[in-house]
This record gives structure tokens, sequence and C-alpha cells, in this order.
DNA sequence: GTAAGGATGCGCT
DNA sequence: GCGCATCCTTACG
């Protein structure tokens, strides 16, 4: 099991994972962006959870992502749920969206764009990087909040200063051609928005949801 | 009040 | 490939 840093990262400290350097936390900046390019450009990024003193548990890195883009995209519950629902979907970027479905099931999101403008990344897989076993089936958004024990009490949280969850860059560039972008899961009821494109994987990644 | 359905996963067939 | 677990939100009455 890799070496674990204890200690929370800012935008101006370092991470280090068993060998690896990480760079510093994401910052609003990134989240502030077209939610296609941010979805794109989670991949290979890392999700860090840690305890309530900022002691790291988990690593993973991201292998899916789908992107959910306004109130004119039926899949997005900014477009069926009241507003006051989701409101952290219109909220700032740099947030967590976290919601329950299904009776059972807590899907992590990170909200982008600007205020107002009502968008996030569902996170759908991740590899088991540090603090989870290596055969941990991490390829499923349901599977892995569960493992990274994120709930509806991370609803709202704010990912640039939260001191359990935030996300790191690893440092790597991930090219255009290792990206594979495909329709969106379990949205077939979205009409003319079900086909759209907006889901992404790492293509050589064995640990994306379904192929 | 009540019913229907959902950004899912698992086990069984 | 199908059913189920199991519950929050919504729409409708």
């Amino acid at each position: 099991m890799p070496m674990l840093t204890i200690g929370i990262p800012t935008e101006t400290s370092e991470l280090h994972v068993g060998t690896k350097l990480m760079s510093p936390r994401l910052s609003r900046r990134f989240f502030q962006r077209n939610t296609l390019k941010v979805a794109r450009e989670l991949l290979g990024k890392y999700l860090v959870r840690a305890d309530a003193r900022g002691s790291i548990l988990m690593v993973g890195r991201i292998a899916e992502t789908e992107a959910y883009q306004g109130v004119k995209d039926k899949a997005c519950h900014a477009s069926w749920r009241k507003r006051e629902t989701c409101a952290v979907l219109w909220g700032d970027a740099g947030h967590a969206y976290v919601y329950f479905t299904y009776g059972l099931h807590w899907l992590l999101n990170l909200v982008t764009e600007r205020e107002g403008f009502p968008a996030a990344v569902l996170v759908r897989a991740v590899e088991p990087i540090a603090g989870l076993k290596p055969s941990a089936k991490l390829n499923g958004p349901a599977k892995l909040t569960r493992a990274l024990a994120i709930d509806g009490s991370f609803n709202g949280e704010d990912l640039v200063r939260s001191r359990r969850l935030w996300l790191a860059d690893g440092g790597e560039k991930i090219g255009r051609g290792k990206i594979k972008a495909a329709k969106r899961v379990g949205v077939d009821y979205a009409q003319e928005y079900q086909d759209k494109p907006w889901r992404f994987y790492l293509k050589d990644s064995p640990f994306v949801s379904k192929k």
C-alpha cells in the first residue's frame, strides 16, 4: 500500500501519493469553464478523500465522466427537478452536487461553469491509487461513492476548500487520442439529448463502467 | 395521500 | 437479460 501524505494540500502546497508528486488541488477556475472541457480534463485527475483532520484516506484516478449542462439538457437535473432541490447545481463551480437515486445509491457530481448556469460533471469511474484495494471495483458512479464513503452529507461541499474531499492534478497530460467519447448512460428519457456524446472515458483503462 | 420513476448494482438465469 | 433492493422527488388528486 502506497504511503499517504498527511496534511491538507492548498493551491500552493505539494501532495505525495507513494513516490508520485501531485500538483496542488484543482482551483475554482478549473471548474468555472465549459462543462465538456472540464469533463474531458478531469480524466487522469485524482479524487482525494481525507478524514476530518485532513489525513488522506483514499485516492482514485478518474477514468470516466459525464457532462450535464443546463436546463435545456433534459438529462440534467436542473431541467426537471425543482430549483431548490438541486440548488447546488445552480451555484458556484467547484462544489459537490451529491444526490440519492434508485433507492440506495449516492452519485457524485462536480459543479461547473458560472453561477446561475446549472451544470456539472458526473464522476462515473476511478482507478484505485491509494488507500483502496487494487482489486476494488470502482467502475460505476455508485460503486465509487460507496468505496470512498461519499454520501448526502457531501452535497454542497466546497471542493476547493474542503478538508475531506478534493481534486488534485497528477501532472499527467492526457492526449485527445486517449479519450473516447460516447453517449451517456441511463438517460434514454432525455429525448434529443439522450444520444449526445457527453460521456468521456480513458480508452485504455480497464476501469470504466462499460464500453 | 398516493403512485411512478430514476445519471444503479447485484445476483440469478 | 431480468428482477429486485429501496427511497427521494415529483405530479396529481
